[in-house]
DNA sequence: ACCATTAAGTGAATCGATTAAGAACCGACA
DNA sequence: TGTCGGTTCTTAATCGATTCACTTAATGGT
């Protein structure tokens, strides 16, 4: 009798001389067999080198895989590459190891999550992927999905209270009832365009991260007594040096010229400041600055930049745990005000 | 007729009418039906919503998977910590990413390859990893292997040239015919234990990158004229500071007190260095010091340390494309000399 | 001694696909 | 007309497991 190269439940519970439905119920039910006849199959399995079921037979079966496919904005380089986005993987993966769950790491260009998508238990999404298909797939076809930075409204979404954090910031940049404010929003409208917003009204039931924030920032406003122009708003579709760029420049060129802009992201407030040394504006005498994310470089900028800033490793670690709980709820995560001298 | 929520191949078979087998070779053997039918059949399941054979089904019955997992030496919290590491990932990732196939991250703390092994083509194992079971389990059921940094013995991997590397940073370091050489290895030796080793003879055969080191090391020394006494190698058993700095203090203090001082990594440099320093001792006038790896910390380190630097993305791609070539080979990266003031 | 329960173990359908072997059909050629 | 070769499609076995429904044996109560 010559043993074969790799057992399988079948061949083992033939050897074995009892049914398969025993040795598969000595591995995972061992209510339904005696306790010795248990213990004798797994002893001889491990005897004859049988590791247990095949994961996926076992997987296909159950559809149960214990695995979470990250899907990531960009590419995986980018990924191990940007230290905040490093620190929301850490406390990802902290949760999931844990948990004995293991993780994939699906890039946010591929256009396509068919892939993995029978593979995996469910998605954690690190952001609005790049590829817009995906955004889409997601919402048809994932078995569960925890988005993070973002909503596709479905399922459970990890977000810091935008509302109240946006207000605080603003609050905090706003001094007198005369100042002349200007914001520069992050995709605030669906398509892909930069462009100067004159109409708020559609904005004021949206639920995207963008809506949330400007309304922050309106109340701010309005607290502090200022009107706002309607015509103060600029939209910028990505979170692109390019295209803050040419958004702060119309911005700070734009009559009445503001003396406050509210950035709804730190690259993008980042490229505001440049912008405005350039035009030899100095910060914040003549113009305050203030963004959203507390990234390093905006640390390092002089003059420092007045942000939000996010706990990331904690991001991960609360999305990695509202995927686990299977819950469908939209959790919130702390923030600080970072305070440099850009306000 | 009612459209179930989710087709199958079976399923969609029987709403076109035709047999599973059709549908089946239309999705992945346009050779085995006319054109005509082909186009018909992939048209009619688009506009049902089927988006064509399940994967983890594809995959039981292919054995095949398109995922390979990246085993890393600690947990994942580690890897994306440590900028070498995240490299060597970057360069892994962008690999595999353009050849679709899926990355699984596999932390070496793990004690059980068996969660995974079922649902992978394989295995990229980036140094041993601290779980000594892995290395066994590898050995026995992955169905193939590239390792980094270390060798089981089967398939393929990719190291530096570990012979010549330490050679050449030997040759560095050595000056004069009179310079007392002192070794601080690691894993000499396939035990846990510190110790101090008073016998090379059975090394000199080995095939471990510790053991390919020592004889770049030896090879120098007595290329140099020096000779070697018998008690003046050190065996680490891993990387951490706690054993670098007792063997460093051993070494240091043993008689005749070494000037040279070769270590197989940077971190057993470093812990060299500072107790080098404890004790009073002028570097590199009193004790010349040299490493290996290339880690950031060598670099900030005041002296600054001497060794031997690898490009780890580089190493990344080599991995990789090693590992899709399924050629069973040991690939050789590229080092540097990186000179510092610690010798 | 009889019947009702419970415990232990088995048979067979099933998960969603692939693929070898064979059936049906078509036109062509002798 | 009969048959041959080629194309197109179907039947059914298989990948490696899980699990429901069922049989058989053992136990307990009266």
């Amino acid at each position: 009798m010559t043993k074969p190269k790799s057992w399988t439940l079948k061949s083992i519970a033939k050897e074995l001389g009892v049914s398969n439905a025993t040795v598969s119920n000595a591995f995972n039910r061992p209510d339904q067999l005696s306790k010795a006849r248990r213990e004798e199959i797994l002893a001889a399995c491990k005897k004859l080198g049988y590791f247990g079921p095949n994961k996926a037979a076992q997987s296909l079966r159950r559809g149960t895989f214990n695995i979470v496919a990250l899907v990531l904005p960009d590419s995986v380089e980018y990924m191990v590459s940007d230290p905040v986005a490093s620190s929301f993987m850490r406390g990802v993966s902290a949760v999931l190891e844990k948990n004995g769950i293991n993780l994939l790491l699906f890039s946010g260009n591929n256009d396509n999550l068919n892939s993995v998508v029978d593979f995996v238990d469910g998605f954690i999404c690190y952001g609005r992927p790049r590829n817009k298909q995906l955004v889409e797939q997601l919402k048809q076809v994932a078995k569960h999905v925890v988005t993070v930075d973002f909503n596709i409204g479905r399922d459970a979404s990890v977000n810091v209270n935008n509302h109240q954090a946006s207000f605080d910031i603003a609050k905090h940049a706003l001094q007198k009832n005369d100042d002349r404010v200007a914001i520069l929003g992050l995709r605030l409208l669906d398509n892909d365009v930069l462009c100067r917003v004159y109409e708020h009204h559609e904005f004021e039931a949206g639920q995207s991260i963008a809506h949330q924030r400007l309304r922050g920032y309106l109340q701010a406003i309005n607290d502090a007594g200022i009107t706002l122009g309607d015509d103060r708003t600029w939209n910028i579709p990505e979170s692109s040096e390019r295209f803050a760029s040419i958004a702060a420049k119309e911005a700070l060129s734009s009559t009445p010229r503001p003396n406050v802009l509210l950035c709804m992201s730190d690259l993008i407030a980042l490229a505001a400041m440049r912008e405005a040394l350039k035009m030899g504006l100095s910060i914040p005498e003549d113009i305050r600055i203030v963004g959203f994310d507390g990234i390093d470089e905006g640390q390092r900028f002089v003059p420092k930049l007045t942000t939000v800033h996010q706990n990331s490793e904690e991001k991960g670690r609360i999305a990695a745990t509202l995927f686990l709980s299977k819950e469908q709820q939209t959790a919130e995560i702390d923030y600080q005000l970072q305070l440099g001298q850009s306000s």
